[in-house]
RNA sequence: CGCGGGAUAGAGCAGUAGGUAGCUCGUCGGGCUCAUAACCCGAAGGUCGCUGGUUCGAGUCCAGCUCCCGCUACCA
C-alpha cells in the first residue's frame, strides 16, 4: 500500500482571548476526526497550528490590560496550547508566531517575492495621529461614509453600507487611539497584486475545484473572482510585527495576514527539526494534499491570497481542499468575546472533568457544516443522556455485563449463524466504509450519526434475539448471540477512535483489542476472539446533571456584560 | 447598494439527474426487563420562508420579496 502524504492545518487562533466553543466546532474538533482518522489508516500526516500572535488587535488589547505585547500573547499562547492538549486534540506541533524560527522564514519568504519583483510598492497619503504618533490603519479610524452618512464608519469598512473604504475616504475623521483628528502623511507599502493572478486563481479554483468544494466556500471565491480582484498591502505602519527585510522597511511590520498563514509552514519547520525529518515534502511534494480546516470569516484568505502567495513564490502545493465551516451561536445569541457570551475551553476542561468526548461529540453531531448552529446547554444535556449514555453507553454496559453474568467474562465459542446473525453482521460491516466515505468528503455530522448507528445495530440485535430468555432454554445459542454481540461493540471501539479518543481506549481495554488498532482492521469479520477475558465493567458516559447545566446557564448569564 | 451562504414536522438537521417529504431528539401508544427508568417496535405531527412563473407534475428550475449569518474588526 501506498501512503499518501497529508499536511492538515488548523486556523491559527489569536492570542488576545481563550479558546471557546465556536473555535473547537468550526475548526479544532473537525480537522483533530480527520486527522486521526488519516493516521488510523497509515497516511502519512502532519497535523499543525499555533498561535496567531502579530497584528493591531495584539496592541490594542495589550494596552488595554496594561501589558506588553509580549505578556499579553505568552500568557494567552500557554493558555491556548495546554487547554488544546488537555481536550486532546492532537496536533503533531503548535507553533506561535512569534517564534524566532517564523520570523526568519516569514522575513524570507517575504524578501523571496521582494527579490522577484512579486510586490509593487506604492506611496500614498495615509491619515497620521500625531498625538499617539502612529498611523491610523483600518479599525483606529472612524468618521462619515462617503456613500450613505453612516458617523461611525471604520477606517476599512462601513457597516451600515458594507461598503469597503479606505480610511482616507472619511469624512471628518477621529482617532480611535486619543480621539484627536488625523492629518494625512505620505507613507510607502508593499502590495500583493492580486489582479495578476486572477486568471491563474480562475483555472485552479472555478475550473479545477468546482466539484469537490463545499458551497459555501465556493460560492464566495467566486464571488470575489467575479468581482475582480485587487492589489492588496501586505505591510502596516506599526511597531509589532515582523518587521519588514527590505530596504525602506522601516519601522513597518508585516501584515499579519501576510505572516500567519507562513506559520503552518515555520510551524513544520519547527517540528522537522525537532524530530529530525525534512519538512518540505509536507509543502513541496507535488502529491502531498494540503487540507486547511477554517471558520468561513478566514475563506478568503486561505483560498485566494495565501493561494496567491504560494504561486508567487513558486515551490510550494496549493490547497486540495479548504473545509470552512460556518458559526456555531449559542443559546441563540452569536458568540461574543467581548461580552463574554461564550463557552471556554479551559473553563468546561475544570467544570466536566473527564467529558472532552461529551463535547467533542454534541459539537460534532451538531457542526455548523452548511449553515450557522445554535449550542444550546440543553442540547449538550440530552444528547449525552439520551445518544452517548442511553445508546452508546448502555449498548456497551449490557453486552459487558451479560458475559460476566454468564461466562465470568471470558469470551464465548460461538456455534453456528443464524440468518438473523448473518444479516445483523453483514450490516455492520458496511458501516465502517460508510463512516469513511463521510469522513473523506468532510461530512462530519453525518458520519458521528453512523458511528451511533452501530451501538443501536447492537441495541437492536440484542433485543431482538434476547439473550436473557435464550439462556434459560438453550444456552449454545446464548453463546452465538454475545460472541457477535461483542464483534459489534468491538467494531463500535475501533470505529470510534477518531471521534471519540478518550471512550475508544477504554472500550478497547474492557474487550481486550490493541489500542493502536487500524482502520483496515475494520475490514475483518473477527475482533474479539474466544477465550478473551473481559475487563471488569466500567461506565463510559455518565448523565449530566440538570443542576450542572442550570449552573452553565447561570453563569452565562451573570458573567456576561 | 452589492456579493456569498441559509430559511424543510415542537427542536436540531438530510434531501441537485423535478415524480407519492426523510433522520436524530422530544411527544403518545405497545413490547422487553440483560442494561445508567436505559433498550426495541409502532403512531401522531410538515401549506418544504413569502408571492408569482415554467411543467402533466417542484422542497428540488426561473423571477421578485422577507428574515438570519458572513464579506479582511476585539469572532472560527
Amino acid at each position: 500500500m501506498s501512503k499518501n502524504r497529508y499536511t492538515i492545518t488548523a486556523a491559527l487562533p489569536y492570542t488576545n482571548g481563550p479558546i471557546h466553543i465556536g473555535h473547537l466546532a468550526g475548526v479544532y474538533v473537525p480537522a483533530d476526526i480527520y486527522a486521526r482518522y488519516l493516521r488510523m489508516k497509515g497516511e502519512d500526516v502532519f497535523f499543525v497550528c499555533g498561535s496567531d500572535e502579530h497584528g493591531v488587535a495584539i496592541s490594542i488589547q495589550a494596552k488595554r490590560e496594561g501589558k506588553s505585547p509580549k505578556e499579553l500573547i505568552d500568557h494567552y499562547h500557554n493558555m491556548i496550547k495546554s487547554s488544546f492538549h488537555d481536550f486532546g486534540i492532537s496536533f503533531d506541533h503548535y507553533g506561535r508566531t512569534s517564534d524566532p524560527i517564523h520570523h526568519k522564514t516569514a522575513s524570507n519568504f517575504f524578501k523571496k517575492l521582494h527579490d522577484n519583483d512579486d510586490f509593487v510598492e506604492e506611496t500614498t497619503e495615509q491619515l497620521y495621529d500625531e498625538e499617539a504618533g502612529q498611523f491610523l490603519a483600518d479599525r483606529f479610524v472612524v468618521g462619515t461614509c462617503p456613500h450613505c452618512g453612516h458617523e461611525e464608519a471604520y477606517g476599512d469598512q462601513c457597516e451600515s453600507c458594507g461598503r469597503s473604504l479606505n480610511a482616507t475616504d472619511l469624512i471628518n475623521p477621529t482617532s480611535t487611539l486619543s480621539g484627536s483628528v488625523p492629518v494625512t502623511k505620505a507613507t510607502k507599502h508593499w502590495f500583493l497584486p492580486l489582479n495578476q493572478y486572477q486568471t491563474f486563481l480562475e483555472d485552479w479554483i472555478l475550473k479545477g475545484r468546482a466539484d469537490n468544494w463545499k458551497p459555501n466556500v465556493y460560492g464566495q471565491v467566486k464571488s470575489w473572482l467575479d468581482d475582480g480582484l485587487k492589489a492588496r498591502a501586505v505591510t502596516r505602519d506599526l511597531d509589532w510585527g515582523i518587521p519588514v527585510p527590505v530596504p525602506g522597511g522601516e519601522n513597518k511590520v508585516l501584515y499579519v495576514w501576510f505572516d500567519a498563514p507562513i506559520g503552518y509552514i515555520s510551524a513544520t519547520k519547527e517540528w522537522a527539526e525537532k524530530n529530525n525529518t525534512d519538512w518540505k515534502p509536507y509543502w513541496k511534494d507535488k502529491n502531498t494534499k494540503l487540507i486547511h480546516f477554517i471558520g468561513k470569516d478566514n475563506i478568503v484568505f486561505h483560498c485566494i491570497i495565501f493561494p496567491a502567495m504560494l504561486h508567487a513564490e513558486g515551490s510550494f502545493v496549493l490547497p486540495t481542499n479548504v473545509p470552512a465551516n460556518e458559526f456555531l451561536n449559542l443559546e441563540g445569541q452569536k458568540l461574543s468575546t467581548s461580552k463574554n457570551w461564550a463557552v471556554w475551553l479551559h473553563e468546561f476542561l475544570e467544570d466536566f472533568p473527564g467529558k472532552q468526548d461529551v463535547l467533542r461529540y454534541v459539537l460534532t453531531a451538531n457542526a455548523p457544516e452548511n449553515k450557522d448552529n445554535d449550542f444550546t446547554w440543553h442540547d449538550f444535556q440530552a444528547r449525552n443522556d439520551n445518544e452517548l449514555v442511553a445508546v452508546y453507553g448502555n449498548f456497551i454496559n449490557r453486552i459487558v455485563v451479560l458475559t460476566h453474568k454468564y461466562y465470568d467474562g471470558v469470551v464465548p465459542v460461538p456455534n453456528t449463524n443464524t440468518q438473523v446473525d448473518e444479516v445483523t453482521l453483514a450490516e455492520l460491516l458496511t458501516l465502517p466504509k460508510q463512516i469513511a466515505a463521510s469522513l473523506e468528503s468532510y461530512r462530519f455530522r453525518e458520519a458521528s450519526q453512523l458511528l451511533l448507528k452501530i451501538a443501536r445495530l447492537g441495541n437492536k440485535y440484542l433485543a431482538d434475539e434476547e439473550p436473557w430468555k435464550q439462556q434459560k432454554t438453550d444456552p449454545d445459542r446464548v453463546k452465538t448471540i454475545m460472541y457477535n454481540g461483542l464483534q459489534i461493540a468491538a467494531v463500535l471501539a475501533i470505529a470510534s477512535t477518531p471521534f471519540l479518543p478518550q471512550t475508544a481506549d477504554k472500550l478497547k481495554q474492557i474487550l481486550g483489542l490493541h489500542l493502536e488498532s487500524k482502520w483496515d482492521d475494520l475490514t475483518q469479520s473477527e475482533f474479539v476472539y474466544a477465550g478473551t477475558v473481559l475487563a471488569p465493567t466500567e461506565l463510559l458516559f455518565s448523565k449530566v446533571e440538570d443542576e450542572d447545566i442550570q449552573a452553565q446557564l447561570l453563569k452565562l448569564k451573570n458573567k456576561s456584560y
